[in-house]
DNA sequence: ACCTGAACACCGTTCAAGT
DNA sequence: ACCTGAACACCGTTCAAGT
């Protein structure tokens, strides 16, 4: 075949395909020689788009950034518990949709814009309420703990359903864990908006403590 | 050689070389065959000790879930929010060390024997200081959501220390992020401590509104 | 510019063979 | 029981060749 006159392949459609192989065969699925035959296309093709595969999975991390909604930030924003719980709620829906890739996208926002231009919202946002540039950068660090940390994995699914597993005379209070996983959508967003919550309210008991707020 | 009259490996052998290629060089750095090499031996031998490279994986990671202090627990530990503050900090720092396995260890702990005692003791200690079991579960998960998050990559580290990647055009509130690389142990640990106590504020206010206590 | 097949240096794992 | 080399089906990436 060649050169088509028209190109097989884009950017576009190559980071939605691979980040459909990460969500449905994890990460150790995607090599670029699946890829490129998921997208009817030899191995060596995709080195006409990415430099390399690390390259592929920063724009595809880049892309599911992309989905954290951000219009709570900036001069017309909510105060800022509200503005954070509700940044934190779309950011971890926004990963928790693509398990597979967090632990990539965990390592920080590097040269990705969209990455930075979520650090720049938070951040930007928390010294515009009054908090000292020292403890806006702390809190943004501190949100993202939380909300990569509840979507790199299930905390319910780690718990084999094989009861079995929980033997009383090792583990006397885990009679009841091989439930977990049945209930693992319950239990997981229940933790994570009771620990949401409660950060939340440790930093405004923080903020009030403030002594330069005018 | 065939085989030896002592054995040249184990699996405490295998998993401290492991472990150590993953710290100094990353997951990906740890095959089955530089490993072997690492050992002085030939690339199958392992498999007289592990079934797959997964089954290695487990091992290495419960044995770094091993170092986490847990003797703040049980029938003489202390009140809840001292426990889980220092079990919290132990947590981190085991798992700080060895920021590389982060990923796979956030699985859950699976059939994990360490991982296993760990929840065990947690959930059984929140239980026993009158948190109803729905909640101390979510407790359990929560704590688990912030620490690995913060173990999983330094936030600091995450920026280029690169002052040209922050156009102030696109992120007008970046303008120093580049020197936050080189504060990095500064900023991750006062963010992990400034977290961690606003969790357990959050916390205790809410243990102070649960209805049934005696 | 954008695709191809061939090639290089790797992988995890199996297996028959050796002691 | 515990090690070996050979082999299988994979990897990421380079490169010369085609249009």
């Amino acid at each position: 075949m060649a050169r088509p006159r028209t190109p097989l392949l884009s950017r576009e459609r190559i980071v939605v395909a691979a980040l459909r192989l990460i969500d449905d065969e994890g990460l150790d699925a995607l090599s670029t020689r699946r890829l490129a035959t998921e997208l009817s296309v030899s191995g060596p093709s995709l080195y006409n788009h990415f430099a390399t595969k690390d390259e592929l999975l920063d724009a595809v991390v880049d892309s599911v950034i992309g989905e954290v909604d951000l219009s709570m930030f900036g001069a017309a924003g909510a105060p800022w518990p509200e503005a954070l719980y509700d940044w934190a709620r779309s950011y971890r829906a926004a990963l928790a949709a693509h398990p597979n890739i967090v632990p990539v996208l965990a390592q920080g926002p590097g040269r990705r814009p969209n990455a930075l231009r979520l650090a720049d919202a938070v951040f930007g946002h928390l010294v515009d309420a009054g908090w000292p540039r020292g403890q806006a950068t702390r809190i943004g660090a501190l949100m993202r703990y939380f909300v990569t940390g509840s979507a790199l994995a299930s905390f319910a699914a780690g718990f084999p359903a094989d009861a079995e597993v929980y033997d009383a005379a090792d583990y006397p209070h885990l009679g009841e864990a091989h439930r977990l996983a049945g209930h693992r959508g319950a239990v997981d967003e229940g933790a994570f908006e009771t620990g949401l919550e409660a950060l939340l309210e440790g930093l405004a008991l923080r903020y009030a403590r403030l002594p330069e707020r005018a």
